[in-house]
DNA sequence: CCATTCTCTTGATAAATGTCAAGATTTTTT
DNA sequence: AAAAAATCTTGACATTTATCAAGAGAATGG
Protein backbone atom coordinates (compact mmCIF):
# COMPACT_ATOMS: atom_id res chain seq x y z
CA UNK A 1 0.00 0.00 0.00
CA UNK A 2 3.06 2.30 -0.15
CA UNK A 3 2.59 2.52 -3.25
CA UNK A 4 -0.35 4.38 -3.18
CA UNK A 5 1.49 7.01 -1.62
CA UNK A 6 4.57 7.02 -3.35
CA UNK A 7 2.62 7.68 -6.44
CA UNK A 8 0.29 10.25 -5.28
CA UNK A 9 3.12 12.09 -4.05
CA UNK A 10 5.28 11.35 -7.40
CA UNK A 11 2.69 12.87 -9.45
CA UNK A 12 3.95 16.17 -8.03
CA UNK A 13 7.27 15.94 -8.18
CA UNK A 14 10.12 13.31 -8.52
CA UNK A 15 12.06 12.02 -4.91
CA UNK A 16 15.25 10.19 -5.02
CA UNK A 17 15.55 6.18 -3.67
CA UNK A 18 17.25 7.26 -0.57
CA UNK A 19 14.59 9.88 -0.29
CA UNK A 20 12.24 7.36 -0.36
CA UNK A 21 14.03 4.65 1.35
CA UNK A 22 13.50 6.93 4.36
CA UNK A 23 9.69 7.82 3.86
CA UNK A 24 9.43 4.45 3.59
CA UNK A 25 11.54 3.67 6.66
CA UNK A 26 9.36 5.69 8.93
CA UNK A 27 5.83 4.68 7.46
CA UNK A 28 3.38 2.81 9.05
CA UNK A 29 0.54 1.12 7.28
CA UNK A 30 -2.27 0.28 9.16
CA UNK A 31 -6.03 -1.44 8.46
CA UNK A 32 -9.32 -0.51 9.95
CA UNK A 33 -11.98 -2.21 9.52
CA UNK A 34 -15.66 -0.83 8.87
CA UNK A 35 -17.03 0.74 11.87
CA UNK A 36 -13.73 0.65 13.92
CA UNK A 37 -12.29 4.39 15.19
CA UNK A 38 -8.80 5.62 13.71
CA UNK A 39 -8.79 7.91 16.29
CA UNK A 40 -11.46 8.25 19.63
CA UNK A 41 -12.27 11.66 21.58
CA UNK A 42 -9.79 12.23 24.28
CA UNK A 43 -6.86 10.12 22.75
CA UNK A 44 -3.46 12.71 21.30
CA UNK A 45 -3.18 12.61 17.85
CA UNK A 46 0.54 12.45 17.04
CA UNK A 47 0.35 11.53 13.12
CA UNK A 48 0.11 12.74 9.45
CA UNK A 49 -2.27 9.92 7.57
CA UNK A 50 -2.76 9.59 4.31
CA UNK A 51 -5.92 6.95 2.84
CA UNK A 52 -4.16 4.24 0.82
CA UNK A 53 -7.35 2.79 0.31
CA UNK A 54 -11.42 3.06 1.80
CA UNK A 55 -13.07 6.29 3.28
CA UNK A 56 -13.18 7.54 7.07
CA UNK A 57 -15.09 10.68 8.64
CA UNK A 58 -13.88 13.19 10.75
CA UNK A 59 -16.47 13.99 13.24
CA UNK A 60 -17.31 15.51 16.41
CA UNK A 61 -20.47 14.84 18.97
CA UNK A 62 -22.39 17.50 20.79
CA UNK A 63 -24.01 18.06 24.42
CA UNK A 64 -27.14 15.95 22.79
CA UNK A 65 -24.64 13.36 21.79
CA UNK A 66 -25.84 13.90 18.32
CA UNK A 67 -22.61 13.28 15.81
CA UNK A 68 -21.19 16.07 13.09
CA UNK A 69 -19.10 14.95 10.50
CA UNK A 70 -16.91 17.12 9.19
CA UNK A 71 -15.22 15.89 6.33
CA UNK A 72 -15.19 12.97 4.72
CA UNK A 73 -12.33 11.49 3.44
CA UNK A 74 -11.13 8.70 0.34
CA UNK A 75 -8.11 6.94 -0.97
CA UNK A 76 -5.25 9.48 -1.73
CA UNK A 77 -6.65 12.47 1.07
CA UNK A 78 -5.52 12.93 4.19
CA UNK A 79 -7.20 12.62 7.67
CA UNK A 80 -6.08 13.86 11.10
CA UNK A 81 -6.75 16.37 13.88
CA UNK A 82 -4.62 19.23 13.38
CA UNK A 83 -5.62 20.84 16.32
CA UNK A 84 -4.55 17.98 18.72
CA UNK A 85 -1.49 17.52 16.30
CA UNK A 86 -0.23 21.08 17.14
CA UNK A 87 -1.48 21.96 20.51
CA UNK A 88 -0.95 18.23 21.89
CA UNK A 89 -3.93 18.04 23.31
CA UNK A 90 -6.57 15.58 23.45
CA UNK A 91 -8.88 15.34 20.75
CA UNK A 92 -12.41 16.27 20.91
CA UNK A 93 -13.20 14.32 17.39
CA UNK A 94 -13.74 11.42 15.99
CA UNK A 95 -12.35 9.39 13.07
CA UNK A 96 -14.10 6.40 12.16
CA UNK A 97 -13.34 3.63 9.19
CA UNK A 98 -16.90 3.77 7.19
CA UNK A 99 -15.31 1.24 4.83
CA UNK A 100 -12.51 -1.51 5.32
CA UNK A 101 -9.65 1.74 5.20
CA UNK A 102 -5.96 1.07 4.79
CA UNK A 103 -4.12 4.04 6.10
CA UNK A 104 -0.49 5.62 6.35
CA UNK A 105 0.64 6.75 9.50
CA UNK A 106 3.96 8.89 9.76
CA UNK A 107 4.60 9.93 13.26
CA UNK A 108 4.51 13.67 13.40
CA UNK A 109 8.26 14.00 14.44
CA UNK A 110 9.42 11.82 11.83
CA UNK A 111 7.06 13.44 8.95
CA UNK A 112 8.90 16.87 10.64
CA UNK A 113 12.64 15.09 9.90
CA UNK A 114 11.45 13.79 6.36
CA UNK A 115 10.51 18.10 5.53
CA UNK A 116 13.60 19.04 6.87
CA UNK A 117 15.88 16.57 4.65
CA UNK A 118 13.56 16.67 1.81
CA UNK A 119 12.69 20.44 1.17
CA UNK A 120 10.82 19.22 -2.22
CA UNK A 121 8.47 17.17 0.56
CA UNK A 122 7.85 20.25 2.45
CA UNK A 123 7.00 22.54 -0.26
CA UNK A 124 4.69 19.53 -1.95
CA UNK A 125 2.75 19.14 1.79
CA UNK A 126 2.80 23.32 2.08
CA UNK A 127 1.13 23.47 -1.36
CA UNK A 128 -1.77 20.57 -0.19
CA UNK A 129 -2.12 22.74 2.99
CA UNK A 130 -2.69 26.13 0.84
CA UNK A 131 -5.70 23.79 -1.48
CA UNK A 132 -7.17 22.33 1.43
CA UNK A 133 -7.34 26.02 3.16
CA UNK A 134 -9.57 27.03 0.03
CA UNK A 135 -11.89 23.93 0.63
CA UNK A 136 -12.46 24.86 4.04
CA UNK A 137 -12.91 28.40 2.68
CA UNK A 138 -15.88 27.36 0.25
CA UNK A 139 -17.20 24.89 2.33
CA UNK A 140 -17.77 27.85 4.94
CA UNK A 141 -19.17 30.24 2.00
CA UNK A 142 -21.69 26.69 1.21
CA UNK A 143 -22.85 26.70 5.04
CA UNK A 144 -23.34 30.42 5.38
CA UNK A 145 -24.70 30.93 1.94
CA UNK A 146 -26.56 28.19 0.62
CA UNK A 147 -30.43 26.51 1.80
CA UNK A 148 -29.95 22.87 2.29
CA UNK A 149 -31.18 21.94 -0.85
CA UNK A 150 -28.20 24.34 -2.49
CA UNK A 151 -26.03 22.33 0.01
CA UNK A 152 -26.99 18.98 -1.39
CA UNK A 153 -27.15 19.51 -4.60
CA UNK A 154 -23.51 21.57 -4.14
CA UNK A 155 -22.38 18.32 -2.91
CA UNK A 156 -23.24 16.31 -5.84
CA UNK A 157 -21.74 18.46 -7.98
CA UNK A 158 -18.34 18.51 -6.00
CA UNK A 159 -17.91 15.32 -4.90
CA UNK A 160 -20.34 12.78 -6.95
CA UNK A 161 -17.72 9.44 -6.06
CA UNK A 162 -18.72 10.16 -2.48
CA UNK A 163 -22.40 10.84 -2.78
CA UNK A 164 -22.73 7.15 -3.41
CA UNK A 165 -20.60 6.25 -1.21
CA UNK A 166 -21.29 7.47 2.20
CA UNK A 167 -24.31 6.25 4.24
CA UNK A 168 -27.47 9.03 3.63
CA UNK A 169 -27.61 10.24 7.75
CA UNK A 170 -23.53 11.16 7.65
CA UNK A 171 -23.94 13.03 4.38
CA UNK A 172 -26.82 14.65 6.34
CA UNK A 173 -25.07 15.33 9.62
CA UNK A 174 -22.00 16.90 7.29
CA UNK A 175 -24.80 19.07 5.59
CA UNK A 176 -26.09 20.45 8.86
CA UNK A 177 -29.16 19.04 8.39
CA UNK A 178 -31.88 16.27 9.70
CA UNK A 179 -31.59 12.57 7.71
CA UNK A 180 -35.33 13.17 7.45
CA UNK A 181 -34.84 16.73 5.58
CA UNK A 182 -31.73 15.46 3.33
CA UNK A 183 -34.86 12.46 2.70
CA UNK A 184 -37.38 15.40 1.48
CA UNK A 185 -34.98 17.19 -0.49
CA UNK A 186 -33.65 14.27 -2.50
CA UNK A 187 -36.85 13.75 -3.11
CA UNK A 188 -37.94 16.86 -4.43
CA UNK A 189 -34.53 17.29 -6.35
CA UNK A 190 -35.52 13.57 -8.21
CA UNK A 191 -39.08 15.25 -9.25
CA UNK A 192 -37.25 18.16 -11.30
CA UNK B 1 2.92 51.24 10.96
CA UNK B 2 5.90 48.66 9.82
CA UNK B 3 6.59 48.34 13.62
CA UNK B 4 3.40 46.49 14.59
CA UNK B 5 4.00 43.76 11.93
CA UNK B 6 7.57 43.80 13.36
CA UNK B 7 6.50 43.52 17.28
CA UNK B 8 3.59 40.45 15.88
CA UNK B 9 6.79 38.53 14.51
CA UNK B 10 9.17 39.40 17.13
CA UNK B 11 6.26 37.99 19.32
CA UNK B 12 6.84 34.56 17.93
CA UNK B 13 10.56 34.56 16.99
CA UNK B 14 13.43 36.82 16.95
CA UNK B 15 15.08 37.91 13.52
CA UNK B 16 18.55 40.02 12.62
CA UNK B 17 18.75 43.03 11.58
CA UNK B 18 20.21 42.58 7.98
CA UNK B 19 17.01 40.22 7.69
CA UNK B 20 14.00 42.73 9.07
CA UNK B 21 16.05 45.33 6.22
CA UNK B 22 15.13 42.96 3.83
CA UNK B 23 11.72 42.39 4.66
CA UNK B 24 11.30 46.28 5.20
CA UNK B 25 12.74 46.76 1.91
CA UNK B 26 9.94 44.64 0.46
CA UNK B 27 6.72 45.82 2.86
CA UNK B 28 4.01 48.55 1.20
CA UNK B 29 2.15 49.90 3.69
CA UNK B 30 -0.96 51.44 2.61
CA UNK B 31 -3.97 53.04 3.87
CA UNK B 32 -7.44 52.42 3.46
CA UNK B 33 -10.11 54.56 4.30
CA UNK B 34 -13.93 53.23 5.79
CA UNK B 35 -16.18 51.79 3.00
CA UNK B 36 -13.03 51.22 0.37
CA UNK B 37 -12.00 47.91 -0.84
CA UNK B 38 -8.46 46.36 -0.30
CA UNK B 39 -9.57 43.76 -2.84
CA UNK B 40 -12.25 43.89 -5.54
CA UNK B 41 -14.10 40.73 -6.95
CA UNK B 42 -12.45 39.94 -10.52
CA UNK B 43 -8.59 41.30 -9.66
CA UNK B 44 -6.23 38.61 -9.19
CA UNK B 45 -4.43 39.09 -5.30
CA UNK B 46 -1.45 38.94 -5.26
CA UNK B 47 0.17 40.14 -2.12
CA UNK B 48 0.48 38.94 1.55
CA UNK B 49 -2.02 41.26 3.55
CA UNK B 50 -1.25 42.05 7.52
CA UNK B 51 -3.65 44.15 9.46
CA UNK B 52 -1.61 47.35 11.45
CA UNK B 53 -4.40 49.06 12.07
CA UNK B 54 -8.41 48.82 11.42
CA UNK B 55 -10.83 46.16 10.60
CA UNK B 56 -11.64 44.86 7.12
CA UNK B 57 -14.33 41.92 6.23
CA UNK B 58 -13.84 39.17 3.06
CA UNK B 59 -17.18 38.64 1.48
CA UNK B 60 -18.63 37.27 -1.29
CA UNK B 61 -21.82 38.17 -3.05
CA UNK B 62 -24.39 35.74 -4.43
CA UNK B 63 -26.42 35.35 -7.50
CA UNK B 64 -29.12 37.64 -5.88
CA UNK B 65 -26.69 40.25 -4.90
CA UNK B 66 -26.68 38.58 -1.25
CA UNK B 67 -23.73 40.11 0.95
CA UNK B 68 -22.17 36.98 2.57
CA UNK B 69 -19.04 37.59 5.34
CA UNK B 70 -16.81 35.48 5.48
CA UNK B 71 -14.29 36.64 7.92
CA UNK B 72 -13.51 39.70 9.60
CA UNK B 73 -9.72 40.62 10.27
CA UNK B 74 -8.36 43.50 13.12
CA UNK B 75 -4.97 44.38 13.90
CA UNK B 76 -2.39 41.98 14.14
CA UNK B 77 -4.26 39.63 11.55
CA UNK B 78 -3.89 38.66 8.03
CA UNK B 79 -6.45 39.02 5.45
CA UNK B 80 -6.55 38.09 1.45
CA UNK B 81 -8.05 35.84 -1.20
CA UNK B 82 -5.77 32.72 -0.74
CA UNK B 83 -7.31 30.58 -3.76
CA UNK B 84 -6.88 33.77 -5.91
CA UNK B 85 -3.22 34.13 -4.63
CA UNK B 86 -2.65 30.32 -5.43
CA UNK B 87 -4.18 29.75 -8.32
CA UNK B 88 -3.60 33.14 -10.21
CA UNK B 89 -7.05 33.53 -11.22
CA UNK B 90 -9.28 36.41 -10.70
CA UNK B 91 -10.55 36.64 -6.84
CA UNK B 92 -14.96 36.26 -6.42
CA UNK B 93 -14.38 37.64 -3.09
CA UNK B 94 -14.39 41.77 -2.06
CA UNK B 95 -12.18 42.84 0.81
CA UNK B 96 -13.54 45.62 2.56
CA UNK B 97 -12.58 48.47 5.20
CA UNK B 98 -15.08 48.40 7.90
CA UNK B 99 -12.84 50.86 9.59
CA UNK B 100 -9.76 53.54 8.62
CA UNK B 101 -7.50 50.78 8.12
CA UNK B 102 -3.87 50.11 7.51
CA UNK B 103 -2.17 47.08 6.17
CA UNK B 104 1.23 46.12 5.08
CA UNK B 105 1.39 44.24 1.76
CA UNK B 106 4.69 42.16 0.74
CA UNK B 107 4.10 41.09 -2.95
CA UNK B 108 4.05 37.29 -3.07
CA UNK B 109 7.11 36.85 -5.20
CA UNK B 110 8.85 39.03 -2.34
CA UNK B 111 6.74 36.82 0.48
CA UNK B 112 8.64 33.92 -1.24
CA UNK B 113 11.64 35.11 -1.32
CA UNK B 114 11.35 36.26 2.50
CA UNK B 115 9.83 32.54 2.94
CA UNK B 116 13.45 31.38 1.34
CA UNK B 117 16.29 33.37 2.76
CA UNK B 118 14.86 33.08 6.18
CA UNK B 119 13.82 29.65 7.46
CA UNK B 120 12.54 30.46 10.61
CA UNK B 121 9.98 33.35 9.02
CA UNK B 122 9.02 30.45 7.18
CA UNK B 123 8.27 28.65 9.99
CA UNK B 124 6.65 31.14 11.57
CA UNK B 125 3.87 31.23 8.43
CA UNK B 126 3.65 28.12 8.30
CA UNK B 127 2.37 27.65 12.26
CA UNK B 128 0.10 30.22 11.65
CA UNK B 129 -1.45 28.22 8.59
CA UNK B 130 -1.80 25.61 10.85
CA UNK B 131 -3.47 27.88 13.59
CA UNK B 132 -5.76 29.34 11.12
CA UNK B 133 -7.07 25.91 9.81
CA UNK B 134 -7.86 25.00 12.81
CA UNK B 135 -10.26 28.59 13.45
CA UNK B 136 -11.68 27.59 9.92
CA UNK B 137 -12.68 24.17 11.07
CA UNK B 138 -14.28 25.31 14.47
CA UNK B 139 -16.50 27.61 12.67
CA UNK B 140 -17.65 25.04 10.11
CA UNK B 141 -18.19 22.78 12.96
CA UNK B 142 -20.12 25.86 14.66
CA UNK B 143 -22.20 26.36 11.14
CA UNK B 144 -23.46 22.50 10.68
CA UNK B 145 -23.67 22.00 14.27
CA UNK B 146 -25.38 25.15 16.05
CA UNK B 147 -28.19 26.48 16.23
CA UNK B 148 -28.63 30.42 15.04
CA UNK B 149 -28.73 31.58 18.78
CA UNK B 150 -25.77 29.09 19.80
CA UNK B 151 -23.75 30.65 16.76
CA UNK B 152 -24.72 34.28 18.01
CA UNK B 153 -23.78 33.05 21.14
CA UNK B 154 -20.27 31.44 20.51
CA UNK B 155 -19.13 34.44 18.26
CA UNK B 156 -19.85 36.49 21.30
CA UNK B 157 -17.96 34.07 23.24
CA UNK B 158 -14.24 34.05 21.04
CA UNK B 159 -14.71 37.29 19.47
CA UNK B 160 -16.09 39.92 22.38
CA UNK B 161 -14.17 42.33 20.87
CA UNK B 162 -15.24 42.48 17.60
CA UNK B 163 -18.88 42.44 18.56
CA UNK B 164 -18.74 45.89 19.08
CA UNK B 165 -16.96 46.71 16.15
CA UNK B 166 -19.05 45.53 13.56
CA UNK B 167 -22.21 46.23 12.28
CA UNK B 168 -24.55 44.41 12.62
CA UNK B 169 -26.33 43.04 9.19
CA UNK B 170 -22.55 42.33 8.25
CA UNK B 171 -22.20 40.59 11.46
CA UNK B 172 -25.48 38.37 10.29
CA UNK B 173 -24.34 37.17 7.41
CA UNK B 174 -21.12 35.91 8.81
CA UNK B 175 -23.33 33.92 10.92
CA UNK B 176 -25.62 33.42 7.82
CA UNK B 177 -28.90 34.26 9.07
CA UNK B 178 -31.16 37.60 8.08
CA UNK B 179 -29.96 40.98 10.03
CA UNK B 180 -33.97 40.66 11.58
CA UNK B 181 -33.36 37.12 12.88
CA UNK B 182 -29.98 38.25 14.66
CA UNK B 183 -31.95 41.52 15.88
CA UNK B 184 -34.70 38.71 17.47
CA UNK B 185 -31.53 36.72 18.97
CA UNK B 186 -30.60 39.06 20.57
CA UNK B 187 -33.59 40.40 22.07
CA UNK B 188 -34.51 37.08 23.62
CA UNK B 189 -30.40 37.04 24.76
CA UNK B 190 -31.03 39.76 26.75
CA UNK B 191 -33.61 38.79 28.64
CA UNK B 192 -32.06 35.40 29.79
C1' DC C 1 -31.76 -18.12 5.54
C1' DC C 2 -33.99 -15.95 9.26
C1' DA C 3 -33.91 -12.66 12.82
C1' DT C 4 -32.12 -8.60 14.37
C1' DT C 5 -30.45 -4.27 13.91
C1' DC C 6 -29.63 -0.28 11.47
C1' DT C 7 -30.96 2.95 7.92
C1' DC C 8 -34.10 5.41 5.16
C1' DT C 9 -38.52 7.38 4.15
C1' DT C 10 -43.04 9.38 5.09
C1' DG C 11 -46.61 11.90 7.65
C1' DA C 12 -48.26 15.12 11.13
C1' DT C 13 -47.06 18.83 13.79
C1' DA C 14 -43.95 22.22 16.11
C1' DA C 15 -40.25 25.36 16.06
C1' DA C 16 -36.98 28.21 13.77
C1' DT C 17 -35.88 31.28 10.31
C1' DG C 18 -36.95 34.13 6.20
C1' DT C 19 -39.62 37.75 3.77
C1' DC C 20 -41.90 41.97 3.35
C1' DA C 21 -43.27 46.30 5.10
C1' DA C 22 -43.02 50.04 8.25
C1' DG C 23 -41.22 52.80 11.69
C1' DA C 24 -37.31 54.05 14.96
C1' DT C 25 -32.60 55.00 15.52
C1' DT C 26 -28.06 56.17 14.13
C1' DT C 27 -24.68 57.91 10.99
C1' DT C 28 -23.25 60.69 7.26
C1' DT C 29 -23.49 64.54 4.35
C1' DT C 30 -24.52 69.09 3.22
C1' DA D 1 -28.22 71.88 12.63
C1' DA D 2 -31.12 69.90 9.24
C1' DA D 3 -31.72 66.63 5.65
C1' DA D 4 -30.63 62.44 3.69
C1' DA D 5 -29.05 57.94 3.87
C1' DA D 6 -28.07 53.85 6.10
C1' DT D 7 -28.91 50.72 9.83
C1' DC D 8 -31.58 48.44 13.20
C1' DT D 9 -35.84 46.82 15.17
C1' DT D 10 -40.56 45.12 15.21
C1' DG D 11 -44.81 42.93 13.51
C1' DA D 12 -47.49 39.85 10.50
C1' DC D 13 -47.14 36.14 7.80
C1' DA D 14 -44.78 32.50 4.72
C1' DT D 15 -41.44 29.10 4.21
C1' DT D 16 -38.08 25.99 5.71
C1' DT D 17 -36.39 22.79 8.79
C1' DA D 18 -36.73 19.99 13.09
C1' DT D 19 -39.05 16.71 15.94
C1' DC D 20 -41.56 12.69 16.97
C1' DA D 21 -43.59 8.49 15.60
C1' DA D 22 -44.26 4.70 12.58
C1' DG D 23 -43.33 1.66 9.03
C1' DA D 24 -40.55 0.08 4.88
C1' DG D 25 -36.23 -1.36 3.27
C1' DA D 26 -31.38 -2.90 3.56
C1' DA D 27 -27.42 -4.75 5.75
C1' DT D 28 -25.43 -7.84 9.25
C1' DG D 29 -24.61 -11.72 12.18
C1' DG D 30 -25.65 -16.11 13.81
Amino acid sequence: MFSVFKKYIESKATLSDDEWAFIESVSNVKKFRKHQLVLKEGDVWNFHAFICDGCVRRYSTDADNVEHTIQFSIENWWTGDRESLLNETPSKLNIEAIENTTVLLIHKDDFDKICEKIPTFSSIISSILQKSMNTMQKRIQADISYTAEEKYLHFLEFYPQLANRVPRHMLASYLGVTPETLSRIRKLAYKK
